[in-house]
DNA sequence: CGATAATTGTTAACCTAGTAAACGATCTAA
DNA sequence: TTAGATCGTTTACTAGGTTAACAATTATCG
């Protein structure tokens, strides 16, 4: 069991003594939407969402996945990707081309238009990480990315 | 400038050699998303949301902040507080209470059942975080969140 | 004082990012 | 060949927010 602390007195806590501050989840959404709100900032109205910029990643990094494979990776539903793909593909970013072999899938083709923009989207993004992590040193960053994979292993 | 990593030849990456893994925004998504997850197994329909206890905790933690109080803790807008604050009276775990000085504020009183609700959601919620995150011994934990910590503190 | 500005809680309309269920088309296996 | 699985898709729904406007009230300042 992990301590409960009870309530000091009648009132007010000192927030940093509350238990919520404690927890990896509260923290984890916390540090989350401080990060998403300045990448919406720097990538702009028009720019990649997350999800979209990291499904555009695995089609130039892994030409020719299914859609079933990328929402796997992406753990999401294959409904769910629908809306991203087509995205993709209305920005000029990538084409659904027919597998002879197998009528029901399309593979995801990269277009070079689409690496190109994964490139430029990719600096800008590193750009802005390394912007907003600056009070973490290279090590903590590591660290950091190291801990989070280990919980996302959880989820396999 | 951080590596952009040349596309290695036609095709396939490994994917631990994606940009991509690299993010903390994007590591941090997907872990937010595991934890998640089994916290909505954990807690059942009809438990808590993790942004309903979170709001619970600063009203018992600390009585009688005012709704504009609550929502700039929480990080969140006061109108998208109205809604939690509905579901919490409703539960009958705080009560608006008029507040004679300001006619416009309304005081947030946690109710006997709000203190024990919070107490028996805070076990859950300890042993749910036990339970997944013990592939981290206390220090790395403690690590994290102190990470974490940190890039909340860049949102003020 | 009185006018103007700011704050509070609230509603309404909207948006993003997903899920679950069903579908026809197609492929696989018994 | 028939039964079952898989693929991409649509539709309806949900969670968790935002922005803009509003009446009521309080604060500020000439």
């Amino acid at each position: 069991m992990t301590r409960t602390r009870r309530k000091a007195r009648a009132d007010a806590m000192d927030v940093s003594e509350m238990a919520l501050e404690t927890l990896v989840g509260y923290n984890l959404k916390r540090a989350y939407v401080v990060l998403q709100n300045d990448y919406r900032a720097v990538m702009g109205d028009h720019g990649l969402s997350p999800r979209v910029f990291s499904a555009l990643t695995f089609v130039v990094e892994m030409p020719n996945l299914t859609q079933s494979d990328l929402a796997r990776r992406l753990g999401i539903e294959r409904s769910g990707l629908v809306a991203i793909v087509d995205e993709l593909e209305a920005r000029g970013y990538l084409n659904r081309v027919a597998v002879p072999q197998d009528r029901r899938i399309q593979a995801l083709a990269p277009t070079e238009a689409g690496v190109q923009a994964y490139e430029a989207a990719l600096a800008l993004i590193n750009d802005h990480e390394d912007r907003m992590l600056h009070m973490l040193n290279a090590e903590e960053r590591e660290q950091l990315v190291h801990l989070l994979k280990k919980i996302r292993e959880i989820g396999e």
